[in-house]
DNA sequence: ACATCTTACTTCAATAGCGC
DNA sequence: GCGCTATTGAAGTAAGATGT
């Protein structure tokens, strides 16, 4: 049986056509190719696949001939990856991952979840409030799964008003006609450093006047990471990001050891426990980080999300 | 329902290239 | 020369499509 893979990959838009006609490859072809960039070898690749290399060899020529491209340099003592073959890699691992989401998304309702909200979040509300909040509410509705999507709180408020999520949790932006706004928690953003640097004992101090400092930052990607990018963009200069780290609380911890300051909610130096640190406040109106749950005008949600609207105004 | 054809896929055996 | 690896062509198999 030919299964053919029909996740959304990037060349398909633009050519559907092409698509239709000649991509005759299925997850055997994309896992054998996995193994065998893996293996760095065609043998041991498809032997990892259960496979003869003649099969696996004739696959990634077919393979190959269906993207038009060579993704493999043969060599007498296995394979190289070529640059296509590099991003074909990255790609394939982004199907089995897609799949793997798509298998956790659907076990909830073999295992009798009746309902499934879509929640997206900025990194604020994901590290600080909601791990409490959700835990809760899922406590009470032990029929209701929550996904849960980290984005900056522009794609929230774009994803909420597209019905990409039904519920979104930002900061800042006081209206957005296709959303409606409801205050869930105030807070704002605070400068930390160790007590031992020169700018503890500070009381307040203008972002721009700590710029040039070295920053310990969230990682790339999230959403308070892009945020600060952009207030520092928008002083025409650039961060000066030392170290990047995966939680609010890594954060606290290397600024406590002397690595760098750092600019986090208020909420995430206190749940960070006892860390010796240094608070000052950002005199910037837009350190006020006021988090809001949105919902779309437009759609109606769930009664599973307007329920989790509810506990979280509760709380 | 059964027989036949077609297609996709596999294995096996042979071959070639390369390094030690 | 030997061992390892990749490729190729021939042949076999299984499943689906088609015809009677």
């Amino acid at each position: 049986m030919l299964l053919l893979v029909l996740v959304e990959l990037p060349f398909y838009h633009s050519s559907v056509r092409l698509f239709r006609i000649h991509m005759k490859y299925n997850l055997t072809d994309l896992r054998l190719f996995i193994a065998i960039a893996e293996c760095r070898s065609l043998t041991h690749g498809a032997e990892r696949s259960f496979l003869a290399p003649s099969s696996a060899s004739h696959r990634i020529k077919m393979l190959e001939a269906s993207l038009g491209t060579v993704l493999l340099h043969r060599r007498s003592r296995g394979v190289e990856l070529t640059r296509a073959g590099e991003i074909f890699l990255r790609h394939a691992r982004q199907v089995f991952a897609r799949l793997e989401q798509m298998h956790s998304d659907l076990a909830p309702f073999a295992e009798g979840v009746q309902g499934h909200v879509r929640l997206w979040a900025n990194t604020h509300a994901i590290h600080s409030y909601l791990p409490q909040d959700l835990s809760a509410f899922l406590a009470q509705q032990p029929q209701v799964s929550v996904n849960l999507e980290e984005h900056t709180s522009a794609d929230i408020l774009a994803g909420v008003a597209r019905g990409d999520a039904e519920i979104g949790i930002i900061a800042g932006y006081d209206d957005y006609q296709e959303v409606e706004l409801l205050p869930y928690r105030a807070d704002r953003l605070v400068l930390i450093t160790a007590p031992a640097h020169p700018l503890a004992g500070s009381t307040s101090l203008a972002f721009a006047q700590v710029v040039s400092q070295p920053f310990v930052m969230l990682h790339a990607g999230s959403a308070i990471h892009t945020f600060t990018m952009n207030a520092a963009s928008n002083m025409g200069t650039h961060l000066n990001v030392r170290v990047q780290v995966n939680s609010f609380e890594a954060v606290c911890r290397m600024v406590a050891a002397g690595v760098g300051i750092g600019l986090v909610p208020r909420e995430a130096v206190r749940l960070s426990g006892h860390q010796p640190l240094s608070i000052i406040e950002v005199a910037d109106a837009w350190a006020q980080r006021d988090l809001k749950i949105c919902t779309s005008r437009k759609t109606p949600i769930s009664s599973f999300a307007r329920a989790l609207v509810d506990h979280l105004l509760a709380e």
